[in-house]
DNA sequence: TTATATACAAACAAGAATGTATGTAAACAA
DNA sequence: TTGTTTACATACATTCTTGTTTGTATATAA
């Protein structure tokens, strides 16, 4: 029973990349094999590599499904200007948004994981790395303009300039996401993400 | 020629170990191949089976070479109690040493870099990830235990307590080691990484 | 209605990587 | 001096993995 509607084949797709998350998520993705993509998803190698070319693309595709989104809406999220909300806690609420999503979207989860833990940057996933720094500084970026809002609002305890703190929070931001995706019981850092998160902010409050 | 002396061997044995940095830095630890990493080291295969079982047993012995000492070096900084020094600039201090060490030593540079973004933590590989945040929880009570005597002498300010502030500068410092050693060209943060760290400290000074 | 392109399955060929088994020359012990 | 062990090199067998090729039933366009 072959040729399927353009709906279908959409669907075998789908079921490739979803099967492609839970094989790297468990084998790693150096250690996953097409063949083991293509059981997962109950097809055969004919179907993946109809659908991607190798093995690289289908990574591509689950970063594109979970990393991108993610990360455009972090953006979006401190990018808006308001006057409904303090500034100090636009950034708050844009990290805590962030963990949120890792809490309640398990493929956005394992898709973190899988990049963060489970795959090697080199060669063709060395530029993914660029990539990853790029939207880093971007991040940062927005971070330092929320910052220098709150202190032109007077919110601010006068240590740092608003560059600093930006770069201060961007780091504990990563060190978070990294501890957060290692605890995988969840018993040193997920647990108490948020009011993490709220104690960085509140360092900062005047 | 064969047959060396047991000093021989040990410096073949020292010659894969680096062989295998400088592959595994390269090509991931996955890609690396046995004939790789003894080609690297102008030997056989024989040879690395003679001294290894396996490229795990390898990859076990660089990490003993880097990631334990420096772990254990800047448990024991942190460790020390004295009156020369205030304990926040012994926070500050601890933290700017492992900077310095993996700037000036190549070795540990390449195999932090190796185990952070050239390895799959799966398998046999996942029990090292679990004594690194083992590592990591034993960094921190050391930490807090320096904001606390930091907090005794009057030297904080009042907004967190010392084991919040601890976990802050634990994430604080995970996320830099990660983006330092992301940040290949040193561009972005290895440039300013001491700075950085003395400005995360300044901010909970009184 | 028929020709063609689609969406796969199945078979094939070739190379890579691993582990082991065997060979061997020199160091060392007795 | 000789037997034994060491420290490898070499050869072999096996398994895995990949990419490609071929086959085919059916959806779809004309």
């Amino acid at each position: 029973m072959v040729r399927k509607t353009k709906e279908d084949a959409e669907l075998t797709r789908q079921r490739i990349i979803n099967a492609a998350r839970t094989v790297f998520l468990t084998r790693g993705v150096s250690r996953s094999t097409l063949e083991h993509i293509a059981a997962q998803a109950e097809v055969t190698r004919g179907a993946v590599y109809w659908h991607f070319k190798n093995k690289t693309e289908i990574f591509y595709a689950l970063r594109d499904r979970a990393f991108l989104p993610l990360i455009d809406r972090m953006y979006d999220t401190l990018a808006i200007q308001t006057d409904d909300i303090d500034p100090l806690t636009q950034i708050e609420n844009s990290l805590s948004d962030t963990i949120n999503e890792l809490n309640e979207n398990i493929e956005m989860r394992q898709i973190y994981e899988i990049m963060m833990i489970k795959c090697e940057y080199v060669d063709e996933f060395a530029t993914v790395l660029q990539q990853i720094l790029n939207n880093c500084s971007n991040i940062t970026e927005k971070i330092q303009l929320a910052y220098e809002r709150a202190h032109e609002q007077n919110l601010l305890t006068p240590t740092l300039t608003p560059h600093t703190l930006a770069l201060d929070t961007h780091l504990f931001f990563s060190g978070l996401l990294h501890m957060w995706v290692k605890d995988a019981d969840g018993s040193r850092f997920r647990h108490q993400a948020k009011q993490l998160i709220q104690s960085h902010i509140n360092l900062r409050r005047k």
